[in-house]
DNA sequence: GTATTATTAGAGTATATACTCTAGTGAGTC
DNA sequence: GACTCACTAGAGTATATACTCTAATAATAC
């Protein structure tokens, strides 16, 4: 593998596991027992690998909220779209994390992910227009769909911080896919009341899935943290 | 004014304006012309600091979220409570702008945060039990309460972080009370499809107060920013 | 007034951070 | 063998950052 290349995965992974602000370019320079000179043979600085990174991100979740226009949506489509996002979240979950201070530090980011966003919410809210056509959910007025897919979006995207934060001792490392899957169950919350009679039964059976097994407080320790 | 309430609210005002990551006890000192012996003088650290502004922001939190229990919840008691709410968030912005950081380097506030967010969350379900028991909203099942207590939890924390995140050229610092006030009409976005038919006009005619005038893209340049 | 304590200034320090510069190395080409 | 050129090492730099230390001054108590 190019070292270019090594510099962009081990940059992620160090991110995703202790926090952009906390990793330095020589950490990861360290981390992959090269030279920081090296590094900076390949990166201008470190917005840049921040930025290359925030592409690969953007393209992920391009390809999976690609919606196909002819035929009708499903419930599993909704479903992959769901484990889709929360996976490419996952992935690169150091982003959502220090977003506004990245943003503020590179105009270049701030214009791309601004665009980024508003092409989810315009997919989040084709979702929710298809899901009607498809007699899922009750159609609604575009001004109510777009609102819902703002919630859907604010959900999505900041569940991962609060589960962060809803630990007291453990480490932030410290994540379950349990828990991650979690925010399924909440953006589907969303959706309860819009559903149809004939779906209601079926989407509500698709949320008890995610539903955590035991309350939030006081984890028994059957997912392992590394 | 003592030194230390000084410093405490010369750090407020750096931190929202400029973003906690972005302020140096140097900078803070500078900034009221006093020397940094000085503020280390009254604060041991940076994240003492810290610590001390979130008890202030958690006890204006606190109060505002004081559930009255002799009396039935009406209309205006929501609309304090979504008002205040996010009135706190605003004075306190920089707060969960860099959250995760912010508990990873302080767990006595990690504790507290965590702590304060089910009070929190608590007090979102009993506003919502209230709502119904005044007939405002259908009753709902605890379950269902509480999963829709954690959405409206995500939906404020993070609205103003979309919000500046929105925003391509602008510095984040532009932000209008309109726009924050949006945030509420997302919150009521929430509630719509459990309100009672005797209710429902009221609330959509609130919730129409809070629409922003003009669609998201191209704000025309009527509040000021500094 | 004198002693004590609280407060302040301001220079200074150890460490870290993003990034640069120079001097290569090694694989391919002719 | 000489040349090119992508790539790499590693020491080094300017700046920043959180924080400390000493000495001086203001406030208060007796």
């Amino acid at each position: 593998m190019k070292t270019r290349d090594k510099i962009l995965l081990s940059s992620l992974e160090l991110f995703n596991e202790r926090g952009e602000r906390n990793v330095t370019t020589n950490h990861i320079a360290a981390h992959l027992a090269i030279s920081p000179g090296n590094l900076y043979y390949h990166f201008r600085n470190k917005s840049d690998i921040i930025y290359e990174i925030f592409l690969e991100y953007e393209k992920l979740v391009d390809f999976y909220l690609d919606i196909p226009e002819e035929r009708a949506m499903t419930l599993d489509d909704m479903t992959f779209y769901l484990e889709s996002v929360f996976d490419g979240l996952w992935s690169y979950r150091f982003f959502h994390r220090d977003l506004e201070y990245l943003l503020d530090s590179d105009q270049r980011l701030r214009q791309d992910y601004r665009d980024f966003t508003n092409r989810c919410l315009a997919s989040i809210s084709r979702i929710f227009e298809k899901l009607a056509e498809a007699g899922i959910i009750e159609p609604q007025e575009e001004d109510l769909r777009s609102a819902m897919s703002l919630n859907v979006w604010l959900v999505i995207t900041n569940w991962m911080a609060f589960l962060k934060t809803a630990h007291a001792a453990e480490e932030s490392a410290c994540l379950t896919l349990t828990e991650l899957k979690q925010g399924i169950y909440q953006v589907l919350t969303l959706e309860i009341p819009y559903l149809t009679p004939d779906y209601r039964e079926r989407v509500m059976a698709l949320r008890e899935k995610y539903r955590p097994a035991l309350h939030e407080k006081g984890e028994s320790g059957e997912d392992s943290c590394t």
